[in-house]
DNA sequence: CAGATAACCGCACGACCGTACGCTTACCGT
DNA sequence: ACGGTAAGCGTACGGTCGTGCGGTTATCTG
């Protein structure tokens, strides 16, 4: 019964969980979780494919973790930075606005991790379907939270429809995304950007709280 | 030198890549052209291993054989019945409808097939990228004109951004697709529609051309 | 110090993968 | 009627997959 200290084996597999995820969320973004293998995960790093099959118990053990590792990027890149204003519009839209550069500067190289992710496990059963629609909910209800937020601190009209516009926001966003992934073109973020605006200025009670261009 | 005439032999293969295909686009609607494989096709549909490689003469021939069917399915389903009407925006609407049907009714088991298979091949290279960029090109392509016809009917504002409309109406259609399919939730269709008209109600010269409710 | 524990490796397994080749059978054009 | 051709099967190949097991090494616990 003691306190456990910081362990110089626990502590390098950790480092060693660490290393192998941060690979494996870069795969995954593009070739998706199925697209993943021991083997290969195990050739680039230069280690044994046991030695990461044990590290992690399964595959499928292996694919949750890579959400996870997934979920805590996603929440430093888009989420996080968007804390540090108070509730309103402006949160609102850097919320937005983070996670087009999020996308855009391909924090993960296949675009949004979550959007390929999702697609490929959206008709799925299973603990891994589960975790992505959980990990897609929540971010759904961030996003609504904050929009609810906006419209108590009365930047937002009081009969908006918060659901409907978080579906239209999100809607956009993650269709930035998947045109400038598919297509290479990257104009789609400012397309995304002026509906996102106009929806937002639609349910403004002061409209002047939004910038004039993305 | 002759005209190819009905082939009992060719016939036969035809119809036996026709049954293969049926299979393979549902099977790739729910687990994506690498879910696909020569063996689990022979074996759920009683045939060889070998007889199907044979019908399509690599594994990548068969995926592009299976895009294109499900790019058949899609146009008899969405787009045909859209081209009895004539230009305007009862011919965008209708299109819309029907894609939101389309998805909602499940043709594919997966939703739309080429939603699960942009995302799954949106990050790589090859014909099969390829050949999916084009066909997504295509259907946007087409709601384009299909709008610009509106206009030039017109029944759409002569300074509408029809490229901006179109970003917006497929990223409606895409999330209602995305929404219900991960999280088994039919809601997203009707949100998806409102946005739609709502987005139509806006460009339209005489908005009593468009229905009230979905 | 002794004993437990966890990282990590090497090796082997059964299953499935795409592909190749040769075979039989049935239909085709001439 | 005959030679060519395509459908479809059986078998085999080399490769990769996830997983299991035993062993070595380094670290922590008592």
């Amino acid at each position: 019964m003691s306190v456990t200290r910081a362990d110089g084996r626990v502590e390098r597999g950790n480092q060693t969980r660490r290393l192998i995820l941060q690979r494996a969320v870069r795969i995954a973004s593009v070739e998706g979780l199925e697209g993943l293998s021991l083997g290969r995960l195990a050739n680039e790093l230069g280690l044994s494919k046991s030695g990461v099959f044990a590290l992690f118990g399964s595959k499928v053990e292996l694919q949750l973790a890579t959400v996870r590792a997934a979920i805590k990027v996603y929440t430093a890149y888009v989420v996080q930075p968007a804390r540090e204003l108070p509730p309103g519009l402006g949160q609102v839209w850097l919320l937005c606005r983070n996670w087009l550069t999020y996308s855009e500067q391909r924090v993960f190289p296949g675009g949004c991790f979550f959007y390929s992710v999702s697609a490929e496990y959206d008709a799925r059963e299973g603990k891994v379907h589960d975790t992505v629609a959980g990990a897609h909910g929540n971010w759904f209800t961030l996003l609504e939270r904050t929009i609810d937020e906006a419209r108590r601190a009365g930047e937002v009209g009081e009969d908006t429809d918060i659901p409907q516009l978080a579906f239209e926001i999100v809607a956009l966003l993650e269709m930035a995304n998947a045109e400038s992934v598919l297509h290479d073109n990257f104009t789609c973020y400012s397309k995304a950007a002026d509906g996102i605006l106009h929806r937002l200025r639609g349910v403004a009670t002061d409209p002047s709280l939004l910038p004039l261009t993305p």
